[in-house]
DNA sequence: CGTTCCCTTGAGATCCGTCAATATTAGTGG
DNA sequence: CCACTAATATTGACGGATCTCAAGGGAACG
């Protein structure tokens, strides 16, 4: 189910749930309109205060969601993934929510009045996006937690295994590697400090022996001892069962 | 449709939502078997971990939804308020939150597959749940915002503004005083704190003639000002309009 | 009317932010 | 492939914000 667009040149067309769809449901998300669209990286696609009637599905790629502040700043929310949905709301509203890519990206636009639709039509569907949205409001939950009451160096590592475990998809096999796209910045931005100490804390843990983040590639280097150190529980990841 | 149950001794047995539903809607929810219940202050309601097939939806009284982390501490995520629903799921599956009452407090219970049953019954009440689903996500990334980018003055004043703004009920009036019975250790635990350094911010926040918290009552002394101060909008706190 | 929370204050340590400067890397165009 | 440029990463010094430890004082409640 999972979509491998990298070894697949030709993108699949329905959108990349990790909860089981029926044919029916396939077929008439297909019929609701969703766009694929393409952006590069470092692109606003939507923007906090804007009157937004647009949902998203994300394809492939690396984005954030992130709030603004009038000082300039961000509080990054998210990173999502393959999956993840962005602005599903049952009417159409001004979006408190900015989305902007990170590298390039892929997402299928459903207008949101598609989603009310779609929702009224298929109560399967709609226990589906319930069901996303409830695993997403856990993973915010989590991020409040970490934001709230871990110290820099355990809330960097915690949001590091978080996404490692992410990306391994529905197995949710936590991999010692990963490629990843984001800058200090966006860790700063993401766990609430400022790069500047981002950076001494990703030093601080790779003198430790616990992880390495350098050129783009995070390496777990005793990675029971940094799921302990961070108190990384990733229950709050694993799908609803059906 | 905003239940008054301290002018209204005899509770009302349908739940207190601020979205219209149709009397269809009501009866089916009014059959699904919700279970009013009390508690008395201080009661663990759900606790993070266990199994659970049940939702919450909030008829009055203060609580607080928190994690609870492994040294003892805890993530406060939100204060709930009459018509808010806790535990919204579509299957049964451990909770990753724990619910505690604070006052005195009444609620509906309903079987998680309840909920389900009533998505799949009523398009208009799924709606009505996506629509419920949505504020809160608004409000919870508020306070991710709020912990992860403003510093504390400014977080312990913008928490007391939404709560304000909250217990305005559907006309969102902000009123210049309100009863609040939380203590220190629960705004400490909501604003990624402690007590003691909340205690110190209370003091300047007086002293800077913003707002007084003592003997369980908030006066804005300075309301334009307090706003200003910390950079509070309600819209994300307005419901979605059909 | 006493006991238990809860609030308040001080001193010192630690975490984290700010300002500043430089090094390194990634991206771009030739 | 190289040179150039912008973005990102790194480090130091210093100051402010917040935490920890410690000790009382006050309010609420039975």
């Amino acid at each position: 189910m999972t979509l491998a667009p990298e070894s697949n040149p030709k993108i699949q067309d329905t959108p990349p749930f990790r909860i089981p769809l029926s044919e029916a449901d396939r077929a008439f998300l297909a019929g609701l309109g969703a766009t694929l669209r393409r952006y590069a990286p470092h692109e606003t696609i939507m923007r906090q205060g804007d009157d937004e009637g647009r949902a998203f599905i994300i394809h492939s790629g690396w984005s954030c969601v992130h709030t603004d502040l009038p000082d300039g700043e961000r509080q990054i929310i998210d990173f999502p993934f393959s999956g993840d949905i962005i602005g599903l709301r049952a009417y159409q509203s001004p979006s408190y929510i900015s989305l902007t890519s990170i590298t390039k990206l892929i997402v299928f636009e459903v207008p949101a009045k598609a989603l009310t639709a779609a929702v009224e039509h298929s109560p399967r569907l709609a226990g589906t996006f319930l069901s996303v949205a409830a695993r997403q409001r856990a993973i915010l939950v989590e991020h409040l937690t970490n934001v709230g009451r871990r110290r820099g160096a355990a809330r960097a590592a915690h949001l590091l295994l978080e996404i490692g475990t992410r990306l391994g998809g529905d197995g949710q096999r936590l991999a010692s590697h990963y490629e990843c796209p984001l800058t200090q910045y966006d860790l700063a931005d993401a766990l609430g400090m400022t790069a500047i100490h981002i950076n001494r804390i990703l030093k601080d843990l790779r003198e430790l022996d616990l992880l390495s983040f350098r050129h783009r590639t995070v390496d777990f280097i005793n990675l029971p001892a940094t799921k302990k150190f961070a108190g990384f529980n990733p229950s709050y990841l694993l799908l609803e069962r059906i």
